[in-house]
DNA sequence: TGAAATGTTGGGGCG
DNA sequence: ACGCCCCAACATTTC
């Protein structure tokens, strides 16, 4: 008789699940453990709205896993250690996992492997994290991708081909066979995942962690929103993304179901709307895939720009920028989009794409506050933080990454505000205090006619703050600054 | 997956 | 009828 050990991590699922897959087609008693190791992510172990998201998502993983024949086995401490001790007490063959590639846990994972394989157990990982392997995609150099438009064509082709091949999601895992050796696990609340404070209070009302919830949101995009996807994703107020971040994050529901499942909508239904719009929604998995290769890539970017020169940007110091930050992370900007984004980001973990660049370009080009910032604060914040997207995202925003916004675009919110969110639906929701504002001054108060104000409740500086920079001259800071660093 | 400045064009008002 | 100016609307350039 023998018997696996699955490792889980970021893979809380029971379809297109290989590690899993394997274990079930190869061992008699299979044994699924998580292990809670967050000294082992540096600086990047979860957030608060991250470990929400993981309590909610264990619970949900293991209710999965128990309905199927054997539930988790959840331990703390350190990886290698807890797998050692749980492959020792159930005499385990074998231990299997899927792989990550953020660069500590790559590092990580390859010491595990050696170590396991020394004591004898045989240890494999399996790919599912990513639509293909970092290393599987060059430039005809040879070299990583820096830019976006080649290395998407370069996955669209690959994924075709491989379609015809007859690459499939793998079937979903319904009956484990455990092992009468399994222990008890730690129980769910001794990780300590849920703040302290009730903060997350809401969130339930946003979402559902698990694969069951990564599924029905799949389900209901494909059936709705996907159709008004390629326009409807710039407006904050419309509900027409995918909300799958959070899910994919943590591997509730795979890349490759994803794309499966769109694919076969295209055929299904081949109006070019809809073809249209499900096309442009797959190059969003292939920017979450670009982001991924490059953190592979280029491990030191989460804490260093990509492009060197941006190592010397005169970005303002902490004594001088702290007050401004705190603003811009509690929402008290004074700039209605941004303190829309910001407290919509603090109320319900998530923030939409289109702000979260506007928010963005605010911080680090109106306030020239480094970016590292801003993906500190996204880090904590966010249910959907990622390491490879986080760190993408902001230095695009910022100029410094790969196919990187140029220097010189910066942002004026006030003119994205008029533009995505005309009406100020997005703005009312989540900026009380300006809800009664009409629809031209919503956007910029501070050139509002008194009149309006008083209309509608509003004292600049009492009931809403005056703006903390002004647009026009921060801007033409900013572009002074980035002049300083070009070549 | 910008914004602002600058350049060009063409219709209409007007003397 | 004609030239002149204004200025929106659009296009191009620059940051």
């Amino acid at each position: 008789m023998s018997t696996a050990l699955v490792w889980f991590r970021r893979d809380l699922r029971l379809a297109d699940n290989a590690a899993l897959r394997a274990a079930v087609d190869r061992h008699d008693h299979v044994v699924p453990v998580f292990v809670h190791a967050p000294d082992e992510e540096g600086d990047w172990a979860p957030g608060g709205a991250s470990r929400w998201w993981w309590h909610h998502a264990l619970a949900a993983l293991d209710e999965s896993l128990a309905a199927a024949g054997a539930p988790v086995v959840l331990r703390r401490g350190g990886s290698l250690v807890e797998l050692r001790k749980l492959a020792k007490t159930v005499k385990a063959d074998a231990v299997y996992w899927n792989r990550l590639y953020d660069p500590l846990l790559v590092e990580r994972d390859t010491k595990i492997k050696a170590a396991l394989r020394e004591d004898g157990v045989e240890a494999e990982s399996f790919a599912g994290h990513l639509l293909f392997e970092p290393h599987q995609l060059k430039t005809g150099g040879g070299g990583p991708y820096r830019v976006f438009t080649p290395f998407w064509r370069n996955v669209d082709q690959r994924l075709r081909e491989e379609r015809e091949g007859g690459r499939a999601p793998l079937p979903t895992v319904r009956a484990i066979t455990p092992s009468p050796l399994a222990p008890k696990g730690d129980t769910l609340t001794s990780l300590g995942l849920l703040p302290k404070l009730d903060w997350a209070k809401r969130f339930p009302e946003h979402w559902t962690p698990g694969e069951v919830g990564a599924q029905g949101r799949l389900d209901a995009f494909c059936r709705t929103a996907i159709t008004d996807y390629r326009k409807g994703r710039d407006f904050p107020a419309i509900d027409a993304t995918s909300g799958l971040s959070p899910h994919l994050h943590r591997g509730e529901i795979s890349p490759l179901t994803v794309v499966a499942r769109v694919e076969r909508l295209i055929e299904e239904d081949r109006s070019a709307g809809v073809r249209a719009n499900a096309e442009w929604f797959l190059r969003e998995v292939g920017w979450r895939e670009f982001a991924h290769h490059l953190l592979f890539h280029f491990p030191q970017t989460p804490t260093e720009p990509l492009y060197e020169k941006f190592a010397k940007f005169p970005w303002r110091r902490k004594r001088d920028y702290a007050a401004d930050l705190e603003a811009w992370q509690r929402g008290r900007t004074g700039v209605p989009i941004v303190d829309a984004g910001m407290r919509q980001l603090w109320e319900t973990g998530w923030m939409h794409n289109r702000v979260r660049m506007i928010v963005a370009s605010f911080l680090t080009k109106n306030l020239l506050i480094p970016w590292q910032e801003g993906a500190a604060w996204f880090w904590d914040t966010l249910v959907d933080a990622d390491l490879a997207n986080n760190t993408l995202g902001w230095q695009w925003v910022a100029g410094c990454g790969a196919d990187a916004s140029p220097y010189f675009r910066i942002f004026n919110a006030a003119t994205q505000s008029a533009k995505f969110d005309a009406e100020g639906a997005y703005i009312r929701t989540f900026v009380p205090e300006l809800a009664k504002l009409d629809d031209d001054s919503i956007h910029a108060p501070w050139e509002a006619k008194p009149a309006a104000l008083k209309a509608a409740d509003v004292a600049l500086g009492r009931s809403y703050v005056e703006p903390i920079a002004d647009l026009k001259t921060s801007r033409e800071r900013a572009l002074a600054a980035y002049g300083e660093t070009k070549d």
